[in-house]
DNA sequence: TTGAAAGCGATACCAG
DNA sequence: CTGGTATCGCTTTCAA
């Protein structure tokens, strides 16, 4: 930079404000700058600009307080991350809310000071209320990205997740392939305020309905991520179809689906497609318990959440395929090797 | 820091000393020092200590001159994730040598300056000749990671890239399942001397015989990745074997295996399971040519490959789960939006 | 063994 | 409109 101020014959300051396009410069001078610039082969060094500007990444992650193993996940590796970026001038922070209540994200959305907060990432319901909320929090100049459960685009500035229809989509294919013959299949689903859920439902049952005409999605319960509940409910379940051969656990509560099929001893028939790469699910498709594992990477979903709101905020742009998280399937034999759900 | 050197009593430059080990202080002082830490608490910023140490990163992708669309992904991706480096203090180079020539790779590593560049990545193959070279560029003070293809641990300093065998018996398993009834199985592989061909041949062959008895993997064929030969030789082979219920591309090469399906005709009740997200196998499995894919994504992987030589460059910690590569299983499904094979 | 001072590459405030 | 200069947090001579 000091070459460019030397070479066009000009300040530093004038430099500086050629650079960061800032007003009043004569387009003379504007000229002259570029023109050593271009000579130069200048290229900015982020990190020296981020030091003389103080710039600090206050994030803020407000999650459901739920117990349920993907977001203790989440939670845990928030955490690992934090404490890492502390060196790179980014503060990673939990803010717990009661879970499917739209009332408290509102609340706790409302109550942020842009001061202090320079970036929230929600994942939450979508209600109206939570829209607007939203918007409120953008309007008061803070980056706004949800996580895992989309809102609608005009109201947050990214979404970090996968596509829950085509993850749907996904688990009726493996389930459509891997089943052998006829039969009835059962999905597991969380909550219907839950948009993920929904999406994820809908897209297996299109495409169970296009491309396997032999199998036909009969029941569904409700379980609203609660273990207990589910493995209460079960049992009905197979009473009245005693030829199941498919379950799509589409929403969280896996342990209770898992203990339940355990403790009804082994069913070779029945092909078991289930979300979220959990300790408990990855020891029930080694087992056999599970057939195949829809996931998405906590680890990337955290990372790509931070770069997306520190990019928002300094208005930069990003890189697409960097930030589309996968859907990952998992079999038994492409497991990583433990030590992570990343 | 300044903090410290005051609530410490001493100057700048010894909390510096204490800071980053460097010998000569008394340790007295040392106590006095990481007292004032430990109060203060006190937080490294690791880009302040970039800039004024002036520390470069220039990083040299050492990579078979070919045309197979992987390969010339990860080029695309060197250069894609270069470019954005430069703001960084890193610079990311490719050098092309010689397919299957270990000769070439030998060279091409005897010639590197260490002066001139700081880590090296290679992908090749494997043979004395060139683990010695690698042995000889770490000794000259370079860090040294093996992509896609491994080299033994205690030559290279990391690994990026799939473990191979376990990607093999995912295709095996796979095939196995979406296959029905009996049958023989076609594999084709690439070269004897890339390491990775042969140990997903190897993972393939095993879980087959192990859990899949019905099948036979009765043919294989050698297709170096080259298109034009694989579909040259596969004639005969159909020929040979009639009956032919599925087939494992293990290596590159695969436009010409689509080519030669889609010009004989729909073949409903082949199971295809190739390698490599490209534009080709995409589309292949759009079609239905193609019921699967293994992949490993190419622009993790150099972005892998270069937070690890940084890492290893500046003797500094990494995060394991971050850098392993997985195991993308695609179907038609779960495909990321086009736009890339990232 | 310790300290003082000059940068690294950019920003920002205050003058002129 | 344009220039001077202090500063960001840390490293690195050079002296003492």
């Amino acid at each position: 930079m000091n070459d460019i101020a030397r070479v066009a014959g000009v300040s530093l300051a004038t430099v500086d404000r050629v650079l960061n396009a800032r007003p009043g410069v004569r387009s003379v001078t504007i000229e002259k700058v570029n023109k050593a610039i271009a000579e130069l082969g200048y290229i900015r060094d982020t990190a020296a600009a981020n030091l003389a500007r103080k710039r600090l990444y206050r994030l803020l992650f407000i999650i459901p307080e739920t117990t349920n193993e993907f977001m203790m996940a989440l939670e845990a590796e928030i955490a690992a991350q934090g404490a890492k970026l502390l060196h790179q001038r980014t503060t990673l922070q939990t803010l717990a809310v009661p879970p499917f209540d739209p009332r408290a994200m509102v609340d706790a959305l409302d109550a942020l000071d842009p001061s202090k907060t320079d970036g929230v990432a929600v994942i939450g319901v979508e209600t109206p209320a939570v829209r607007d909320a939203v918007k409120r929090a953008r309007a008061k100049g803070m980056a706004v990205v949800s996580l895992v459960s989309d809102l609608p685009s005009s109201e947050r500035d990214h979404f970090v997740g996968i596509d829950n229809i085509a993850a749907g989509r996904t688990a009726a294919q493996l389930m459509g392939r891997f089943v052998r013959g006829e039969g009835r299949i059962l999905v597991i689903t969380g909550s219907r305020l839950a948009r993920d859920h929904l999406e994820r439902r809908k897209g297996f049952d299109v495409l169970m309905s296009e491309e396997f005409p032999n199998l036909n999605v009969v029941a569904s319960i409700e379980g609203r991520d609660d273990p207990e509940l589910i493995r209460q409910l079960l049992p009905e379940v197979f009473a009245a179809y005693p030829d199941l051969c498919g379950i799509y656990s589409s929403a969280a509560g896996n342990p209770g689906l898992i203990r339940f099929l355990e403790e009804t001893g082994p069913h070779p028939e029945l092909t078991v497609v289930a979300h979220e790469l959990t300790p408990a699910s990855r020891a029930a498709l080694q087992s056999g318990t599970f057939d195949a594992i829809i996931n998405q990477d906590t680890g990337h979903i955290i990372r790509s959440a931070t770069r997306l709101l520190k990019a928002t905020v300094d208005k930069a742009p990003f890189d697409r395929t960097q930030e589309r998280i996968r859907i990952d399937i998992y079999l038994k034999e492409n497991l990583p090797h433990q030590g992570g759900e990343a």
